[in-house]
DNA sequence: TTTTGAGTTGTTCGA
DNA sequence: GTCGAACAACTCAAA
């Protein structure tokens, strides 16, 4: 029987909500007290603390979760420092005779989290963790021998196979507090938001970091988008894709809530429970699941080009061509665009993700890592598993490699997805009155066109910083080098 | 153990 | 303008 009179840790993460939430669920099960409580741990997180666009978010869900919570009876204690020190001490002040959490799956956390729950449970603590992030746990999508999968398509089978994943649980009606609840930090004293300058504004324009935000979200792209989402999630200038990345990174959104509300969704429209559209959206959201699987059976995928040959790749060290990247100063409208959008609202469009990184890989030969990097500092869903993954697929030295001769031309990417233009328009506004036959190449628009449109290339915009031809030669001849390594 | 078929998202060239 | 072939070799997963 537990101690219903002391009370339990709830120790929020990664899972800031209040549907589909195990620990939370078992937190309130247990009867007595639940001290709902954050952690900002900067330090077991290293140099994978996270990047501007990310804190942001962090600070504006933490508001939104503190005030659901005290809704439901009891309030957020925010605590920073050494997650092991802020619990230890947490417990000593509390009397807490259990500590509830859902897992992470990051190399970091799982060695933290171990450590934390050995030492809790040496001094006679209950503790209990729960799968909240992930339709499955990493290891119980395997292979028919039971080894981790490397390549998607069997695990997108491997994981329909399983069938449904469990219900999402509900929400509870209360949570009761303690009689007295311990110090809080203040939010606003953890400087999580950008001051000096605030370059947020294109973020709040965007965004409604949150559970509440999240469900919103859902709910439009089910209503409005899913079913067209095959055809049109490739075309960056319509709103056609989910946008749910950041939310599913904390976890504002569950996995298996989304898995279940899609196919309710598609089974109320078309009476089959996995229209096109809604198999297309799963297996995207299998790919995110794909990609922790990854991390978690290959803790160096951050560091190391999991085939090993691509360290030994001739990398340039090009400073000035990764800074015009970084600008959307490229020259290509559709790569400046892709990094402007980034800039402003820290996000990307899938497809124009895929077209900017093949441009500072291929076409600048610059390591995967400096993309990462920056990735990891914009974005607001920058994620550890689907930036790592995801930048080694492009490079060619993922799991799931492209072959080496997949080398995208940015004008006919431009040109194939967006077409009519709306979406280099809206990010680069200074070659916007091109006509749409040039608009994704302005360097072979005529002089009188380039006039008329009011655009002095080389000052109003870049020429292209490389050739592409030139360019996509050389990368091919690179690649030859590390053939036989 | 060996074999077999397959592997998210592309581009270019020549007929 | 359209279409099919070529662009390599390797690793993975299952039979």
């Amino acid at each position: 029987m537990p101690d219903t009179a002391a009370p339990t840790l709830l120790w929020f993460r990664r899972d800031l909500r209040l549907h589909d939430n195990p620990a939370l669920t078992a937190a309130a099960a247990r009867g007595g007290p639940v001290i709902a409580m954050f952690i900002l741990d900067d330090a077991d997180a290293g140099d994978r603390r996270p990047g501007g666009a990310s804190r942001w978010w962090l600070h504006h869900s933490l508001a939104r979760l503190g005030e659901t919570l005290a809704r439901i009876g009891t309030r957020l204690v925010l605590r920073r420092g050494r997650a092991e020190y802020v619990l230890s001490r947490l417990v000593e002040e509390t009397g807490a005779a259990a500590v509830c959490w859902n897992r992470r799956y990051e190399p970091w956390a799982t060695a933290r989290d171990g450590r934390i729950k050995d030492g809790l449970r040496k001094r006679g603590l209950e503790v209990q963790s729960f799968n909240a992030s992930l339709l499955y746990e990493p290891w119980e999508v395997t292979s028919k021998q039971g080894t981790p999968l490397k390549v998607f398509s069997p695990f997108w089978r491997a994981v329909q196979a399983k069938g449904d994943p469990a219900d999402p649980l509900p929400v509870p009606t209360r949570l009761p507090a303690p009689d007295t609840a311990p110090d809080s930090d203040s939010l606003d004293d953890w400087a999580l938001l950008p001051t000096a300058p605030d370059w947020a504004g294109g973020l709040r324009e965007t965004w409604t970091p949150g559970e509440a935000g999240a469900l919103a979200r859902l709910d439009r792209f089910l209503d409005e988008a899913v079913g067209g989402y095959k055809a049109k999630r490739d075309i960056p200038g319509t709103a056609a894709t989910s946008a749910l990345s950041p939310h599913l990174h904390f976890g504002e959104i569950s996995p298996r809530f989304i898995w279940h509300a899609a196919r309710a969704a598609s089974e109320a429209r078309s009476n089959e429970p996995m229209d096109r559209g809604t198999a297309s959206f799963l297996s995207e959201i299998c790919w995110r699941e794909f990609s922790h699987n990854l991390l978690f059976h290959n803790p160096d995928l951050p560091e190391l080009s999991l085939r090993r040959a691509f360290e030994d790749f001739p990398w340039r060290e090009d400073i000035e061509g990764l800074r015009a990247w970084q600008r959307g100063l490229t020259g290509y409208p559709i790569v400046d665009a892709g990094m402007r959008e980034l800039w402003q609202t820290g996000w990307m469009h899938n497809r124009v993700r895929m077209i900017a990184a093949s441009f500072l890989i291929k076409d600048l030969l610059v390591h995967w890592r400096h993309g990462a990097a920056w990735f990891w500092d914009t974005l607001v869903d920058a994620d550890l598993a689907s930036n790592s993954a995801s930048w080694q697929w492009v490079a060619g030295c993922g799991a799931d490699a492209a072959p080496y001769f997949r080398i995208f031309n940015p004008v006919l990417q431009g040109e194939k997805f967006d077409g009519d233009a709306t979406y280099v328009r809206r990010w680069v506004p200074e070659i916007a009155a091109l006509p749409d036959s040039v608009i994704h190449k302005p360097w072979m628009a005529k002089p009188l066109a380039l006039a008329e449109a009011g655009i002095a290339l080389g000052r109003t915009y870049p020429y292209p910083i490389v050739d592409h031809a030139t360019a996509r030669n050389r990368a091919l001849e690179a690649l030859k080098s590390i053939k036989k390594g």
